[in-house]
DNA sequence: CGTCAAGGCCAG
DNA sequence: CTGGCCTTGACG
């Protein structure tokens, strides 16, 4: 349903006419990374073949589809920009016949345009580069910041290139690595201890310990069961939409377009303060890095929705982070495909039943399988909420901390959850599976994984609390070194906050299911390292593929 | 004068 | 309404 709107005017026009927020964007202060002149200085030549560098072009944030350039702040694609401009120009105001958490993606991008417009500001699309005067041509504002963009993208790939390159040195000295070790027969810890897992597990705040502002689940629990509507069901395909009675953030934004401050009555009073969506008008940030204090406009504060203000109905909403949070997420029917293209194109043609090195054949395969789900993962965590606020250098080192984890925890709910249940059939007819493991020796390993599954379907932890996992494992304020470790910590503690108010709401009869949804990571923890001894003892017996990124990502720890 | 993001157009 | 293609025009 849509319907046009003049009080819309009344939000938009304050906020086109902030020009500093726009000029700020040249000197975000901790944008330094002292490359005035990125494109200059890369005297490679590479540009542009860089983003086709591993076979993934780069993709529309908002829908998956074929980028044209950059429009509105980001590089998004033809029908996306298009969108954007008529819904901003035309002062459309969407609303969602589901839970405003529909899925877009190329072929479903027509089906809910407010949860395509979300999505389109939740990636960060410029509601102030739509020009109110419609003047066409020219430059904008934004200039300088594209070119920053660039120079960011540049530097990542230089990034990538510089720990290859560092990796295949690494290599060709062998066992420097290793000054007790003059062969690859015995390694230092290679096989963990149990206990030391367990307590590293516990350091990295995966502890209910860590549960922040001190909140006592059991009184938590008590008022959830008091909620009049709360059920024992997930929110999802089978709750009822909302009614029309339902206040749609564009709605709201109506309503609290006359003030610019982050208090809003209902807002403020509707939780106690610790939630992440009752701080202030939807700005999860409390300190936002200083690289990118700018980017985050106050235009983005304004167009975040408020969780539950004004809805009258009994069925409680999903929270707005959460929402924001899988905003990011791949379909998973077009990484399947993805996937299957790939390994049919690199070893569908290959004869695998008869061949007398077949295990180096499954192991090379599930390497660049690998190889390809951490581009995947890269993509990801390069859109979601928070982590795109980091700076290059956070993020590769928060990414190398958790990568492990998080291909696991995927691949769990990939079995769980998914039709395809991970498993791929190649043209050649050969099926890969989990039990393909058993193959390699690694039986030990399927069954932690398999055991992780169990416990999740045991659980029934559904795909919010999945995400909500995932990103506590990737936003880890413990990693060392990483710049931003304050913003991190307070991210993961959003989340946390988040993800306990959810499990209270929507699972209220399930006995501490915040705590047991947590006690998942430790196990994940555990078999990840497991996992990465493993590749690290074929990679010194030099049986995977090198210059992958699944050996940069495996070195970047043993440095 | 070429580039490239912004607006415009219009068949589907 | 959608989205591919076209036109525009400041900037370097």
């Amino acid at each position: 349903m849509i319907q046009n709107t003049n009080e819309l005017e009344t939000t938009i026009l304050p906020v086109m006419n902030e020009e500093n927020s726009v000029a700020e964007l040249n000197i975000a202060p901790g944008a330094e990374n002292s490359e005035p002149n990125a494109e200059a200085s890369s005297s490679g030549g590479e540009l542009g073949s860089g983003d086709y560098k591993y076979g993934f072009e780069d993709l529309c944030p908002v829908c998956g589809d074929k980028v044209s350039g950059y429009h509105y702040g980001l590089l998004t694609c033809e029908s996306c920009k298009g969108f954007f401009k008529r819904t901003v120009q035309n002062k459309k105001v969407y609303s969602c016949v589901d839970n405003r958490s529909c899925h877009i993606d190329k072929s479903q991008r027509k089906r809910c345009p407010y949860c395509r417009f979300q999505k389109c500001l939740n990636v960060g699309m410029k509601l102030e580069a739509v020009r109110t005067d419609r003047m066409r041509g020219g430059r904008n504002k934004f200039g300088p910041m594209y070119k920053r963009d660039r120079a960011l993208k540049q530097q990542a790939i230089r990034q990538q290139h510089h720990m290859m390159a560092n990796c295949q040195m690494r290599l060709a000295n062998g066992m420097e690595m290793f000054p007790n070790h003059t062969s690859g027969a015995e390694l230092p810890d290679i096989k963990p201890d149990p206990a030391f897992l367990m307590s590293v597990a516990n350091s990295l705040g995966y502890g209910m310990n860590t549960v922040s502002g001190g909140v006592n689940l059991n009184n938590l629990s008590q008022q959830a069961h008091s909620h009049p509507s709360a059920t024992n069901s997930p929110p999802g395909s089978n709750i009822p939409s909302p009614t029309a009675s339902e206040a749609s953030p564009h709605d709201l934004r109506l309503h609290s377009s006359s003030s610019n401050l982050p208090h809003s009555p209902q807002n403020a009073s509707s939780h106690q303060g610790t939630l992440p969506y009752s701080n202030n008008n939807g700005n999860y940030y409390n300190t936002p890095p200083a690289s990118v204090s700018a980017i985050s406009s106050p235009t983005h504060n304004m167009y975040q929705p408020f969780y539950n203000a004004a809805h009258s109905s009994n069925m409680p909403l999903l929270p707005q982070l959460i929402v924001d949070l899988k905003a990011s997420a791949m379909d998973e029917r077009e990484m399947k495909s993805k996937l299957l293209s790939f390994v049919n194109t690199e070893f569908g043609h290959e004869d695998f039943n008869s061949s007398s090195d077949y295990h180096s054949k499954l192991l090379r395969m599930l390497c660049r399988l690998s190889d390809q789900l951490l581009f995947l993962m890269v993509e990801w965590a390069r859109t979601s909420v928070f982590f795109r606020e980091l700076k290059v250098e956070d993020q590769m080192k928060l990414l190398q901390n958790c990568w492990s984890e998080i291909l696991l925890l995927d691949l769990a709910q990939r079995l769980l959850k998914h039709a395809w249940g991970g498993e791929l059939i190649l043209s050649n007819g050969y099926k890969l599976s989990l039990d393909s493991l058993d193959e390699l020796g690694l039986t030990d390993m399927k069954e932690r994984i398999l055991d992780i599954a169990r416990k999740m379907k045991e659980l029934k932890i559904d795909e919010h609390e999945y995400t909500c996992l995932k990103f506590l494992i990737l936003l880890n304020p413990d990693v060392a070194e990483i710049d931003c470790q304050e913003f991190v910590e307070g991210c993961q503690e959003k989340v946390q906050a988040v993800l306990m108010e959810y499990c209270i709401t929507f699972y209220p009869s399930v006995k501490d299911k915040f705590s047991q949804v947590l006690l998942r990571l430790p196990d994940i923890k555990l078999a990840s390292m497991c996992g990465e001894e493993f590749l690290y003892n074929k990679h010194l017996s030099g049986e995977l593929p090198d210059q992958t990124l699944l050996m940069e990502m495996l070195h970047s720890k043993k440095k």
